[in-house]
DNA sequence: AAATGTACTTGATCTAGATCAAGTGCATTT
DNA sequence: AAATGCACTTGATCTAGATCAAGTACATTT
């Protein structure tokens, strides 16, 4: 159950055997079948997660019942909001999984101590959120400066398993265009080749 | 020189007096002038920086010549490209002055070394790369889910003091739409009222 | 096996925002 | 003080992508 969590935090860190006894006390395994809710929208985000299988994905629900993909996260990835969970504030995030997830939960009392008792995770997560902020910054210029065609090549380039993992739609959403215009772009390059 | 930054620095974290004399060696001061440039696309950011004063923009460049900001910096607020800060690779952005600018400029040497003889450092910057996170998330979602006056409005509300002091047609390309675009949304919002 | 639902495609139309173009008012340079 | 150059505005037109609508193909439920 903690397989790929050890193997992703060795990868950034490195644990002794009794930091990685301890690290494991703080979490929660938990088990989240297809389309079950982690989060939804006004509740407050008690768990940061971490998912050693399975798909999550996190969305906002605009007035329009539109559904805009904030994160896809599989193994190896955190989920959450960050925002929520930290302040304690109420989220406006809704958290489902794509297929059948294994999760591990941290509380936000359990992430804070954990990083007193064990300071290599200041480290870790650090290092985690240096690499978070590259990649958002990326998805951002992508959203701010291309147009739709651009946003799906870029990102099929940069990103060539989210493609196959994920369905069109929420890519699409993810992308910020409609499913329609995906499709219609996808047309226009598998006629281009 | 150091006022605005240790302020900074201990809104997030304790330093005694031997760490704070510490950190500054680690740090290079230097003024730049209104337009001058502190990193040009095609160079390696060496250099991650903090605004003591002024102001800073990030941008990219595209094929039409046309600017993409990716990001503004004014007191207590960090500059770079991180991408090519830790990797070492080229970087595509520019970074420039909009203002007259103090700075304190680390290498990747010292920040690591940093890291390593002030571990609380460590937490500094977690925390410091958490709340980015929690901004880059919003402004994204900003990007991908309203329309041009919504994304202004909702701009202008959870950051009045960039409205203020950003050129409009500077925050018409961070927002993504022309500063014709802006203009409109401006004199539409005003008759409103 | 039938029925229902959902993902994806394709076509027709509409529209928000881009583009192009001209004009105004400041600020900076000479 | 004149001249040059930006930032911003306003108008006219164009277009990429949204919306609406119908049809097809799987997948899931009953």
């Amino acid at each position: 159950m903690f397989q790929v969590f050890f193997t992703h935090l060795q990868e950034k860190v490195v644990l002794s055997a009794n930091e990685q006894a301890l690290i494991k006390t703080y979490f929660t395994p938990k088990k989240l079948r297809k389309k079950q809710y982690l989060l939804q929208e006004g509740d407050v985000c008690r768990y940061f997660v971490f998912v050693e299988n399975g798909l999550l994905r996190s969305y906002n629900v605009d007035e329009k019942g539109n559904e805009h993909m904030i994160q896809f996260a599989w193994e190896g990835w955190w989920m959450g909001d960050i925002y929520s969970f930290l302040s304690g504030e109420l989220s406006t995030y809704n958290i489902d999984s794509i297929e059948d997830a294994e999760l591990l939960m941290i509380t936000l009392a359990g992430f804070e101590e954990m990083m007193l008792k064990v300071p290599v995770m200041e480290r870790y997560f650090r290092i985690l959120f240096q690499n978070n902020i590259i990649s958002k910054e990326r998805r951002l210029i992508n959203s701010i400066s291309y147009s739709a065609e651009e946003k799906y090549t870029r990102l099929a380039a940069a990103n060539p398993q989210l493609i196959q993992r994920i369905p069109q739609n929420l890519i699409a959403s993810y992308l910020g265009i409609t499913p329609e215009t995906l499709s219609r772009v996808r047309k226009n390059l598998s006629n281009k080749k």
